[in-house]
DNA sequence: GAGTGATTGGAATGATCGTTCTAGAGTGAC
DNA sequence: GTCACTCTAGAACGATCATTCCAATCACTC
């Protein structure tokens, strides 16, 4: 059974390189030893090697970044206000952190989108799986399906892009204001849907 | 005068590379190559060697970001409007360079922020003065200087999440669904700006 | 045309890259 | 015990990394 402890820290110690360095800079010498594992077990339990490890960290983070959301957004009964509490809890755990990233996923597609196209497809099918999740969270919450799903896109694209700020800038105003301004918008799209007008946008 | 030319030319070529691989991924020798320059030249030119290089590139193409974007949005006079036709646009340069990265500056900063704290401190003065230049252009459209700071930035982290995105899943729509979801939270806050009250998140 | 400083062209260097390979340790079945 | 098999351990490999170095070439001044 010491088989899946070690693929485990395996994926676990690449999901933590990931987030801090990227995926061109992560080797897998670095890798094995953050996962106390020789390089042989790495290639022995992903044959694919270090894209295949990266794949699996970003999947397996992509899972647990998803579950904490819808868990975090669940917690308020207003949808407007879980935005806004939802953007600023995160902002506490970023700053907390000491302004570290917090998922990969973004961040490593912004690097590899154009250049892995295996990961690029993870990538794909990760965002497609919070969008269709955020889309059904916001539908039930009174949204014609179109505004959901619009909705839920840029929320995402928000969260991501607003991590990217606070780490540079280090400071938990770009999450903040983030949040806030969606807030706002999702407040309008609730007094007054659009519904299926404009919404040519979501095929 | 080859002098000139060579340097922007490495500087140019850094850019190309920067926003299809990113910082780690791209190689002195490669970037020699793509540039036309022997390795030898970008040392001299750059003394700093590879970092300074991309600190260059990316000081430059924020630069030229900023100037367009301005020109972009300026181009209409209603700035909601505007915001939903910038976003349009872009996603249609998008689309068309066949989801290609658009600016380097936020996939790269989301690759070095923690581990290159030179490149970090460039990308900190980068979104300074993007968020600055929005401001002063949304408080010049009626905004309170609060609010007109707080969309900015959630106009920037949208966007440069929408990129990645839109790269990853070559699609245009979460381009489109923020640049509609933003103009909506504008709309919201030009009807009935929050001005100074809750205003605490802009330090 | 001799001399001078900037720039080019690329070879050399030592480190590190991702991957492969082989030897041995561990485990359970018979 | 021994066979079969999984997993560990890390050396070995060729390629590529960022950087340094130096001879050759260039553009200009005197």
């Amino acid at each position: 059974m010491a088989d899946v402890d070690t693929r485990q820290r395996i994926v676990t110690a690449m999901i933590e390189q990931l987030r801090r360095q990227g995926y061109a800079a992560t080797g897998v010498k670095q890798l094995a030893q953050a996962a106390a594992a020789p390089t042989g077990s790495i290639y022995h339990h992903f044959r694919g090697g270090k894209r295949e490890v990266a794949d699996r960290a970003l999947s397996q983070s992509a899972d647990a970044y998803l579950e904490l959301l819808l868990h975090v957004l669940g917690q308020y009964d207003d949808p407007v206000v879980g935005v806004e509490g939802a953007f600023r809890e995160a902002a506490e755990v970023v700053e907390q952190s000491g302004w570290m990233n917090m998922c990969p996923v973004g961040t490593v597609l912004g690097e590899v989108a154009d250049v892995e196209p295996e990961l690029r497809e993870t990538g794909d099918r990760i965002f497609r799986a919070w969008v269709d999740a955020g889309t059904a969270y916001y539908e039930h919450h009174g949204l014609p399906r179109a505004d959901a799903r619009e909705f839920t896109y840029a929320l995402v694209a928000a969260l991501e892009g607003a991590f990217i700020l606070a780490r540079t800038q280090r400071s938990a105003e770009p999450v903040l204001a983030a949040g806030r301004t969606l807030a706002l918008a999702l407040r309008g799209l609730l007094v007054s849907p659009r519904g299926s007008r404009a919404a040519g946008s979501a095929r």
